[in-house]
DNA sequence: CTGAAAGCGCTTACAG
DNA sequence: CTGAAAGCGCTTACAG
């Protein structure tokens, strides 16, 4: 014998007494309570997690879905533990725990999804690492599992999702370079698979229109959202016919690579080329010169993250009254050196 | 009605059967497993993990938790993503699940991770950022929760360990740096609280003496396990009376740091100072002059840690009759330009 | 090869 | 305020 059965045994009570002791229910005595909460305390007893969830239906845990092999903006160093404290102090306040699940890289992340729900292994999703078509979003709306999405999709019609200001982002980039004189400015960004390649391009695009400068194609460089990738336009900015004085990039890190390139064929980052990166990043601080870019909470994104998935959750929705809805996160720039020249002084 | 009991009535047979059907089972119909199959596949129908473990006596997840807060030489950006693949790679053999558990900051990682095993959300357990009094290891001990530690203790008694091999890494630095004439070489490590701080000074020191040089305290210099670091490094460097010629990292982002404050004091990282860092790091290569650091492969690491926690659990033991182990991970030196010249020549 | 039944550890109406 | 009992969804001896 074990379990509740045990402690009850123990104190000389029903498992019905325990339970409802241990779980705050009103109608117990103090006094009962006390005793009950004392020798589960003695003994180490909490209940099974298993017992509780078949009875109860609700596992009282969220998954955070993680792909480890996805190139998003995300995928930099501190982003998912930054976002996770903002999370759990939310969750914290309805007893719920989070589980990072992080997907196989050999596994198809819907089929994924779709085991880790079917089995209820917890009672709710966020999701990240959105693609412009995604069939995760489908099967969620269709199970009927209450889910947040940390970034924008085609797929699902409507539903609760925060996204990065990408559009802000890209516009107030192009802004700023455009009022310190450039004319040609490049953009680094991964394929339009990703969504926020897609919003991105398509926002410094109109941007661009915007001052009236023609969007050229040829200054849009695909690569992998990566130091390396940052390697590789570099270089192949350095190839291009007619070269850009400035450059966007859509994730911070590749500044590391495109430095390296530029030093090494004698271009001076800041002073032959302005850049522009996305999200600052620890690291950057130290680049010289120091990169420009833009500055977000990472934690209270993660809080914004957990009340709008609460809000989606019956059991949770009356304390967050404001109900599921779609947020852009805002960004805010960090004047760098790494774009301090004028072209038109 | 759902669940297997819906199942089953949907292809009129028992639940039992359906159960073994699906649990591959032998002792059932070639014909109603692939009838039953099918069904399970149309149907979406995945068992409810509660009431499996409840009747099992096992969640077949694996838990690795995790603590945002610490620093240890893995919280770096892609050190667990990267041992995460290692780690499936093995438990997919088994039909094991990997959950990562943060443990949130405000919690104290003994408490929390005595709730997640006392209500058994996993089966086992991987821990990190081993102190070198561990209370976590002397409660999974009791608890008798098979468990692996990605660090040493020294608590616990004898317990299956993995870590990474600092005597090693410390004495090649050493004896790399010695080699090229230097005799002042400084170290930047964290408290000796955290475990890997006391073996890594601790090996540093003896390295030091079998050369014939002896040990200073002052060019030990005690601080974060991050960029800021690395900075604060470089400026109690620059403070010392007696200038080291060299100074080894215990990890490898407070090179940014440090490169930023000796540019900034004129002094040239790679010429006028030698710098070795700890482990590889993508960023690392983007240094300037680039990091002579120590590879190792996470993935490598992932599959060891795996494998050494099967062969403690009775269920899988026979699998891995290497048994329970105690293992130092090697790791291989990267020569960088960070440490190139040599003051004999 | 299949079915009927027990029981894993809990919580919660229900009765008193 | 407390106890006895049902039942959450499964798997697994056991009987046939």
């Amino acid at each position: 014998m074990k379990g509740i059965r045990q402690l009850a045994k123990h104190l000389d009570i029903s498992i019905g007494t325990v339970s409802r002791a241990l779980n705050g229910k009103p109608d117990v005595n103090e006094e009962t309570r006390k005793r009950v909460l004392a020798a589960a305390e003695e003994l180490g007893y909490v209940a099974n997690q298993s017992g509780r969830s078949l009875r109860q239906g609700t596992t009282n845990a969220i998954g955070l879905m993680i792909e480890s092999s996805k190139e998003t903006v995300e995928n930099s160093d501190d982003f998912f533990l930054g976002v996770t404290g903002g999370l759990q102090s939310v969750l914290a306040r309805h007893k719920l725990d989070l589980v990072m699940l992080p997907c196989p890289n050999d596994e198809d992340p819907y089929e994924y999804l779709k085991r880790m729900v079917a089995r209820r292994v917890v009672d709710a999703m966020i999701i990240s690492a959105t693609q412009r078509i995604d069939k995760r979003i489908d099967l969620l709306v269709k199970a009927k599992i209450p889910f947040v999405s940390l970034g924008r999709s085609s797929s699902g019609g409507n539903y609760p999702w925060i996204d990065l200001d990408f559009e802000g982002v890209a516009t107030s980039a192009v802004d700023r370079l455009v009022a310190k004189g450039h004319r040609k400015i490049a953009i680094a960004a991964p394929s339009n698979d990703i969504n926020l390649g897609y919003i991105f391009v398509d926002s410094y695009r109109r941007a661009l229109e915007r001052h009236g400068i023609k969007y050229d194609p040829n200054l849009v460089i695909r690569v992998k959202s990566s130091e390396q990738g940052g390697y590789q336009a570099g270089h192949e900015l350095l190839l291009l016919d007619s070269k850009p004085t400035a450059i966007i990039l859509i994730y911070e890190l590749m500044a590391f690579g495109l430095y390296r390139r530029l030093v090494e064929a004698g271009v001076i980052p800041g002073r032959n080329l302005a850049i522009i990166g996305f999200r600052e990043e620890p690291r950057g601080r130290f680049l010289q010169p120091s990169l420009t870019c833009f500055r977000m909470s990472l934690r209270d994104l993660g809080v914004e993250l957990a009340e709008t998935l609460l809000a989606t959750m019956p059991a949770y929705a009356e304390s967050y009254p404001e109900g599921a809805r779609n947020t852009i996160w805002p960004l805010e720039l960090v004047p760098g050196e790494s774009d301090a020249f004028s072209l038109t002084s």
